[in-house]
DNA sequence: CAAATTTCAGTTCCACTGAGATGG
DNA sequence: CCCATCTCAGTGAAACTGAAATTT
């Protein structure tokens, strides 16, 4: 026989109590959900916030998209290297400021976004599958108000 | 003059609006204060689940603290090398099973663990400052309604 | 033989740092 | 001279994979 040295059945409550704990697994069973998700339309999450970025703000400088979505500098160099071998997005230097790549997406890249945008919502009401309509919002409403939006 | 292209002043509505993106948005605020508060007392997350849990749960096997804890079996491995180091964990194989490390706290191991236990306080008030009382209770409902703890 | 445990080596994703080259 | 931009090379945490050695 065997002392299996199965004390508990699960983790420390204190911790499974946590707030942070209780974000990371909700993260990280979102994260999964997106990756598997962008993975299946052959895409990242940051070809998708790049691509959004686009086709919502316009044609942008590296920089500024940098900033926008949130991506570091050399990131989005990598990503948007990525973007321009499928044809998705085309970079021009900015003959205003030599400096600046000025990147546009194109028709192509268009069409993948709107592929994404489909296959996100799709994982947005995954994600919440379980909470009524009322709870979404009252749980979204928080989660704004906890990062500041209040 | 430049036209600087810096077209909107934020990411794609879209995306500010989603849960998924709100979910990653809270998790990096809260992971990075918890960095910073295992950082500050020399120590990181693995750390932590794992003395927390050999506390609460008594000595275990290196499997089982591995499901215990999520944490990957080799990284178990890897953090407890650190630990043992630093004097926190004793491993010696388990007689009645000789493929078994059994992994014992030390008195070391728990001052350490104790000192974490207030750091991890502290940040969970910081992590939910912005919101009042019953605000709290309701996101914690919410999140572990959400991840099927109903 | 099949299965479990520990360990090592290596990979991937994400976020970031530092430095060089170009240009304003 | 200083600052911004783009790019490349590399780092580090976190989670994971594959495989070998040992034991049950």
């Amino acid at each position: 026989m065997k002392a299996d040295w199965t004390p508990a059945a699960t983790m420390p409550s204190r911790i499974l109590e946590m707030p942070t704990w209780l974000l990371s697994r909700a993260f990280a069973h979102s994260h999964r959900l997106l990756f598997e998700g962008f993975a299946s339309a052959d895409s990242h999450g940051y070809h998708y916030r790049l691509l959004a970025t686009l086709l919502e703000a316009g044609p942008a400088s590296q920089a500024v998209l940098g900033r926008l979505t949130r991506i570091d500098r050399s990131d989005v160099v990598a990503a948007l290297n990525d973007l321009a071998e499928r044809g998705f997005i085309e970079r021009s230097t900015d003959p205003e400021d030599r400096r600046r790549n000025v990147v546009t997406i194109t028709p192509a890249g268009v069409d993948h976004v709107r592929k994404l945008d489909d296959v996100v919502a799709g994982i947005q009401e995954k994600v919440l599958a379980r909470l009524s309509a009322a709870e979404r919002k009252q749980f979204l409403r928080l989660l704004k108000r906890m990062l500041g939006d209040a």
